[in-house]
DNA sequence: CGGAGCTGTGAAAATCCTGTTAACGCAGGG
DNA sequence: CCCTGCGTTAACAGGATTTTCACAGCTCCG
């Protein structure tokens, strides 16, 4: 079991503090929902490494996705967009084909 | 135990007296109930932090709320309605969905 | 007493979130 | 070219949450 409580996430102007439910870019808290803040969380949560669909979604909603289920895409491609909003022209989110989505502190 | 006294908290045109009970727009006072005021002291002395309905019950009401309550919605309803009155076009309290509130000095 | 204002509560109305499906685009192979 | 596989995102219906309204109890006065 892999439990991990970090108080604090940095990735350049992007800040995350899990247990205050908040995603915050030069301060300024982004408007995500639950889902989005826990699949940013996640993702943010294991920098640089390449996380598959099967896993964000065991994190996120805490058990096995259907076959076919894109949920995990919608919710990155809903989360990239709010992302892209506040910090345009930065790639935190890269997709691996076949596999997963991987997240970079440095675009 | 978080207890503060700022004598002064400034949000563009609105500022917030607590120890005079006043909160003014352009020095001239609101008329908020005592409830309203405690909520606005709250909510504006934690700038861009995302508040729980539990954090801000506790504060204003001093207890904990019971289970579905609804008082601080109603109470930040009430709240949004007299500052949009006196400053219209202008959005200082945000709703995070399934959490709480959050106060932002600009708008 | 009678009026005015504040409070908390319930419930309807409005809004937002979620999960799903399907349409669309892109790249690679045959 | 056409087909196929894959990722992206628009759209939608249902459910969940928030916003607002109405109301009844209280208090504070004149």
């Amino acid at each position: 079991m892999e439990t991990q409580q970090p108080t604090q996430l940095a990735a350049g102007r992007l800040e995350i503090r899990p247990e205050e439910h908040a995603a915050l870019v030069d301060g300024r808290p982004l408007s995500l929902t639950m889902r989005e803040l826990q699949l940013l969380v996640t993702l943010a949560g294991h920098p640089q490494r390449i996380m598959t669909r099967e896993e964000l979604f065991a994190a996120v909603w805490g058990s096995q996705p259907r076959r076919d289920d894109r949920s995990v895409d919608v919710y990155v491609s809903r989360l990239r967009a709010k992302l892209g909003e506040a910090l345009p022209e930065t790639q935190l989110i890269h997709t691996h084909n076949g596999i997963g989505y991987r997240f970079s502190p440095d675009g």
